[in-house]
DNA sequence: ATAAGCACGC
DNA sequence: GACGTACGTGCTTATA
C-alpha cells in the first residue's frame, strides 16, 4: 500500500464509524484519539462517499480531516463512469464479500453511540469491520486500476479528490432562503392556478377533470375535441400532450392555453415555491443540497434534496424564484460568477478550428458573429432572427447535431436544415473534420477524453443498430465538451476555495451550477470574491480561445445575473 | 413500489 | 422504415 499509513472510514446510514487497521487502537470514540488520527497528514483516509463522513465529522466535531483521501466509490467512478457504482455491489464483484447485511443504526442510536453514551453491539460491530476490511482491501485494487491509466490517476488526485472536500464545505454552508418571499408567492400563484382550474374544467365541460393528469388531457383534447384528428399515440397507447405539441394546438380551442398555463403554475409551485421551505434545516436556517460526486457519464456534478441545479431562470414567472436566494448577512450580497460559452470555447480549442477560434478572439458575441458568417454579412448588419438561428445551430453542434433535430427545433423543413448544416461545415471546417475525427477515435477506443483525460466508455459505439450507434456518435462529441467544461469548473472550486481559506475571508462558495459559482458574500468582501472568482475561474487553463468569466453581484441570485 | 409523462436547469 | 440534440432531478398520475 505505499508504505502509507491508512486509517479506513466507514459509515453505516446515519453514523460514522472510524475504524484503525491498528488493532491495539480500539476505543476510537475517545477525541485525541481520534483527532490525532483524523488530522495527520500523514495518514490517509479510506472509504466510500467520504463527503458524507467529513461533513458528520465537521457536525460534531471540530475535527479537520487532513490527508490523502482514497474514496474507493468515487475512484471506481473516476475508472469508469458508465457502471454502476454501488459499493456494495463493487465489494461483492471484485473481493466475493457480501456486505449488504450490515445493520445501520437509527438516528437516536447512532447520536449516543458517537457521543459514546451507547455502545455498539457485538454484532453491529462486527459487521462494521467486516466493511472496513472491504474497503480497506478493496482500495488498492482500484488504485492500481486507476494508476494503470494514467490519465484517470490524474483525474483522481488532481480534481476528484481534492474537490470532496471543498463540496463537503459547499454543502454545509447552505444556501439562505427567504421563505416570506416564497410563501407570499405562493399565495399568489396559488389563486392563479385555481382560477385557470376553474376556467379549464369550465371549457372542458368537465367539473372533476385532472389537469395533472396527461392521460386525461389527452382523452380531452383528442377524443372530446378532437383537436387533431391526426394526432399519434406513443408506443404505449398515450397521446401526446406536452408543451411542444400544445403550442401547435393553441389556436384551436382557448383550452389549450390554460393547460399549459395550469401546468407552469403547478411545477412552480410544487417543485420549487412550496417545496424548498420545507428542506431548510432548522438549525442553520437553510438549504443544504448534497452534490452527488460520482454520478453523471461526463464528468459533472449533479445536485439532490432539492436540486439546485435547476432553479427557474428562463420565465419571468420562474425567475422570481431566485429573488428568495439571498445572502445570509442581508447587508452582504449573493456574487454570481459563470463561464461565457465554456463548451463551445472548448469546440473551438480541441477541434482547433481557425474561424471559430477567430470569432471568440474577435471579441464580438459568437452567436452574431456565427450568423454573420452563415449569412454572409457583417456582423453589425445581423437580425435577431439570423442571430437565434446561429444559436440553435450552434448549440446543436454541441449536442452532436442531426438535420432532422435541428429541422424541428427551428421550425423549418429538413432539406433547408441540411444545407444549414452544409453551409456550418464550410464556414467551421476544422469543427467538421473534428465531429468525424473524435467519432472515428470513439470507434476504435471504444472511449473518448477531455483535455484532463477523464473518460467516457462507449461500448456500443460499433452497434450493428444505427440507432444505438448515431446515439453514441452523439455522445463522442458532447462528451469531450461538457466533460472538459466539468473538469474546469471542479478545479476553479478548488483554486477558488483555497484562495478564499488563504485570504481568510468570510464569504462561501454556496453553489455549483455547471458552468456558475455562486458566493454568499458578508459586507466588506464584495469585490475581493468578485476578483478572486474570475481570476481563478479564467486561468484554469490556457485555451486556444480566451476562457472568459462574468462575475457580477446583488441583493439576491437573480439580481447577481 | 415502479413506470410514464412532463418540465425545470445547463 | 425508424430514429431524430448532451447531461441531470423531481413532481404527479397511473398501473401493478
Amino acid at each position: 500500500m505505499n508504505g502509507e499509513n491508512s486509517l479506513t472510514l466507514c459509515s453505516t446510514d446515519n453514523f460514522v464509524h472510524i475504524i484503525e487497521n491498528l488493532e491495539e487502537l480500539q476505543n476510537t470514540q475517545d477525541y485525541p484519539i481520534l483527532n490525532e488520527l483524523l488530522s495527520e497528514p500523514g495518514i490517509c483516509k479510506i472509504g466510500a462517499d467520504l463527503k458524507e463522513i467529513i461533513k458528520a465529522v465537521a457536525e460534531k466535531t471540530d475535527i479537520q480531516i487532513c490527508g490523502n483521501l482514497y474514496d474507493v466509490q468515487l475512484m471506481h467512478y473516476v475508472l469508469n463512469t458508465e457502471i454502476s457504482h454501488n459499493i456494495n455491489f463493487i465489494v461483492k464483484q471484485q473481493l466475493s464479500i457480501d456486505i449488504e447485511t450490515i445493520t445501520s443504526n437509527s438516528k437516536e442510536e447512532a447520536k449516543d453511540l458517537f457521543s459514546g453514551a451507547a455502545e455498539e453491539t457485538e454484532e453491529q460491530k462486527k459487521e462494521r469491520k467486516k466493511k472496513s476490511a472491504a474497503l480497506c482491501a478493496l482500495m488498492p485494487i482500484v488504485r492500481d486500476e486507476l494508476e494503470k491509466k494514467l490519465s484517470g490517476d490524474r483525474v483522481y488526485k488532481e480534481i476528484e479528490m481534492p474537490l470532496i472536500s471543498v463540496l463537503a464545505q459547499v454543502e454545509m454552508a447552505g444556501v439562505k432562503i427567504d421563505t416570506r418571499q416564497l410563501k407570499e408567492y405562493s399565495k399568489e400563484l396559488t389563486a392563479q392556478m385555481n382560477e385557470i382550474e376553474q376556467e379549464a374544467r369550465k371549457l372542458a365541460d368537465d367539473a372533476s377533470i385532472n389537469l395533472s393528469s396527461p392521460k386525461q388531457i389527452g382523452i380531452l383534447l383528442y377524443e372530446k375535441l378532437k383537436l387533431n384528428p391526426n394526432v399519434k399515440k406513443s408506443v404505449k397507447g398515450n397521446y401526446s400532450t406536452d408543451e411542444t405539441t400544445l403550442n401547435e394546438l393553441k389556436d384551436t380551442h382557448p383550452i389549450v392555453e390554460k393547460i399549459l398555463e395550469y401546468r407552469n403554475l403547478k411545477k412552480l409551485l410544487s417543485t420549487y415555491i412550496d417545496a424548498l421551505p420545507l428542506l431548510i434545516n432548522p438549525k442553520t436556517g437553510k438549504v443544504h443540497t448534497t452534490f452527488n460526486q460520482a454520478l453523471t457519464s461526463t464528468g459533472r456534478l449533479s445536485s439532490i434534496n432539492p436540486n439546485l441545479q435547476n432553479i427557474p431562470v428562463r420565465t419571468e414567472r420562474g425567475r422570481e424564484i431566485r429573488k428568495a436566494f439571498v445572502p445570509s448577512d442581508p447587508a452582504g450580497c449573493i456574487v454570481s460568477a459563470d463561464y461565457s460559452q465554456i463548451e463551445l470555447r472548448l469546440m473551438a480549442h480541441m477541434s482547433g478550428d481557425e474561424n471559430l477560434i477567430a470569432a471568440f478572439n474577435s471579441g464580438k458575441d459568437v452567436h452574431a458573429a456565427t450568423a454573420a458568417k452563415l449569412y454572409n454579412v457583417s456582423v453589425d448588419e445581423v437580425t435577431a432572427e439570423q442571430r437565434r438561428k446561429a444559436k440553435t445551430v450552434n448549440f446543436g453542434i454541441i449536442y452532436g447535431i442531426s438535420a432532422f433535430g435541428l429541422a424541428e427545433r427551428m421550425e423549418i423543413p429538413i432539406k433547408e436544415a441540411k444545407e444549414f448544416i452544409e453551409t456550418y461545415f464550410k464556414t467551421y471546417p476544422g469543427v467538421s473534420r473534428y465531429i468525424n475525427a473524435i467519432a472515428e477515435t470513439a470507434r476504435k477506443k471504444e472511449y473518448v477524453e477531455t483535455i484532463y483525460g477523464r473518460r467516457r466508455y462507449l461500448k456500443d459505439i460499433n452497434s450493428r443498430n444505427a440507432n444505438v450507434r448515431k446515439f453514441n456518435e452523439r455522445n463522442a462529441v458532447n462528451a469531450p465538451l461538457q466533460g472538459s467544461a466539468a473538469d474546469i469548473i471542479k478545479l476553479a472550486m478548488i483554486h477558488v476555495f483555497a484562495r478564499i481559506q488563504a485570504e481568510h475571508l468570510k464569504s462561501k462558495m454556496v453553489l455549483q451550477v455547471h458552468d456558475e459559482l455562486v458566493f454568499d458574500v458578508v459586507p466588506s468582501e464584495r469585490e475581493a470574491i468578485m476578483k478572486i472568482a474570475k481570476e481563478e475561474m479564467e486561468n484554469v487553463i490556457k485555451l486556444k480561445v480566451p476562457l472568459t468569466a462574468d462575475c457580477s453581484y446583488g441583493e439576491n441570485w437573480l439580481q447577481a445575473h
